[in-house]
DNA sequence: TATGAATGAGCCTTCATTCAT
DNA sequence: CATGAATGAAGGCTCATTCAT
């Protein structure tokens, strides 16, 4: 990867570019997985030669990295914006899962790439910011249900058992949720919590 | 792959070892990956050698194969046979989610192969039965609630998104559930269905 | 490169072979250096396959190692077992000059390797061990020249300028010694040895 | 490369900035290796971006070729000139061994990658001129060690390893010299013409 | 004049698989 | 039965060089 160009108006080329490369490579290593893609899906994924993909990254598991972090970085940012502000813990829960599964659906390719190397993530000790990442973010999500359950608004004895189920139905979204779907992530949010909250038994 | 031999106490050695291949071809590929794996990898997992391993996979594809064959055919016998019998929608789905995590618990290995390899499958001719097999267990999964509801046991307005809550927070489990655990997978699952029934609000 | 055979048949097969590539290895980098050298150059050198080379090497790295170590291990050994030995500076230094010069005569294609790649060799921490052998054989030289001024046997203001001209002498035989030419090894070592000692004043 | 500029200011700058891409080439070379060196190598070692080096060569090898021609020319030139003047053997030897070893002193990188690439440049009859300058040298030495003997002022039975002698121990100057070192070049010089001489016997 | 994006051939290496022994 | 040597296609990546701007 050459250093990105210093004038104003090649690097506003080159910055647009590269996210687009980043983003081919997203969707492709959903498709096909990350060891399943060759460099040559990636090159018939963004147009670009062999030799020219090699401007825009440093190699395929830089790209990687760069997928798994336009995933976690904003998801981090945005949860802690919201916890930073005042709410009763159903409200924050609310607010936590509507903005995750907003995120999941514009990120559904980083997502899937996520779940699928996710075993790769926990060995390998150069993963160690995602794997940090997600860990953080966990935290502060179980740190909400704990605080639910402590005020005394949600009633449960296992809160982490609570915090795998919920990990486990919104992460899954990535697996089935269609931009132009019934629903929106946001109402898919709402029942989510809905459902959490007080169960179908009639 | 040379043919099984007939004579019944080499045909039993043989079949054994098979099953050995298989089973460190599912360790493996939850730990690397399909694509991450290599023969290498495999022929340590297994201390067999080189062409040894030919002896008893037809290739790696087939490794594959077998071990989500070895994944999705128990547990679809089992569930029908569990819904063959009578009982509440109520029962049923308790009954399904305790075989299921039970399942996953024994066969952790083959249902992150299974998570890894998802998308693959989506896309190859080759994997109609391993989807046609998913999407049986989900349809007699959804049956459940679909009754439930029908019969006014359960109260929700979408039946579909709740299946996809719970199929997300089930096989979910395969990543986090440890054997030595603090709880038993059928505990998992009766607390796993309690929450879908009654929620969590205090 | 998959490990050695352990059946004796096959392992000496295998280790011979193994030979024959370091062999050919050596000799193809000493005529286009060793990053000029390609892999296609060395199967070309071999007469194996792209990818059967690999079943004899780690890398093309390695490949130079071997040859670097198969250069300096021998030399280093043979130059310790000469030293034991009680002498005069002068026999010893002779002995020495011929030790080398015969080692040099049936390693050239390893010592203009060597002499091409000294810079590198000094750049690069993986070189350590090539780097101290160097070092010690030179000490080891040197210290015959010292002592032999301590002696009184050899008058020199500057041993280590001479150990220098010795080195410069010694190695770049190498670049120009025939097998089949006018003068043997141990004749160049000891006329060598006479010049240095002599000179060529009338 | 484009063609020189023709105005003269321009041109001068034009020339400054090639030579110091040749002495940056001949640097690098030197520590990587003709071979080892790349062109991102090479536009870090002159500052100059991608492009604009090709404003200044014609490519690589037109680089190596400079960076040989800036070693043989003028040191054939000086040889030359002080061998036109009449002087005693002895006095040619010294006058000789003197000016090669400053030249050399002033000229490492420069005679490192010459010794670096000196196979190469013995197989490719791209580079018959500098093999030419090369012997040339050589003759004009090995004449003078030849006349000595002949003048009775030197005595050896071999003046033609007496030359190859001498070849190696300067030529290996330029792996181990230091500007700012113990010796001048030209103490080196005179170090090296009365071992030559007078060899170390006490 | 100077830039840096783009090229595509070629690099070293790994791969799943076959087959003579 | 079992071995491991051998294959050659394909892998990810680097290269020297060109050229539109």
């Amino acid at each position: 990867m050459s250093s990105p160009p210093t004038r104003p108006v090649l690097r506003a080329r080159y910055e647009r570019r590269r996210a687009e490369v980043v983003a081919a490579a997203a969707r492709t290593f959903a498709q096909r997985g990350y060891h399943g893609t060759s460099i040559d899906d990636l090159i018939a994924a963004t147009g670009l030669t062999r030799g020219g993909l090699y401007h825009y990254m440093d190699g395929k598991e830089a790209l990687l990295i760069a997928v798994l972090d336009e995933l976690m970085d904003p998801l981090l940012a945005r949860t802690r914006a919201i916890l930073d502000g005042p709410a009763t813990p159903e409200d924050h829960l609310r607010a936590l899962t509507r903005a995750w599964l907003e995120h999941i659906a514009t990120h559904r390719d980083h997502m899937v790439v996520f779940n699928q190397e996710r075993r790769t993530l926990e060995r390998d000790p150069a993963w160690k910011h995602i794997r940090a990442a997600r860990r953080d973010f966990e935290r502060l999500l179980g740190g909400v249900l704990q605080r639910g359950v402590e005020a005394g608004a949600f009633r449960t004895t296992d809160p982490q058992l609570t915090l795998l189920a919920l990990l486990g139905m919104a992460n899954y979204t990535a697996q089935w949720y269609a931009p132009r779907g019934r629903l929106s992530a946001e109402q898919i949010a709402d029942r989510y919590v809905d459902l959490l909250l007080d169960g179908i038994r009639a």
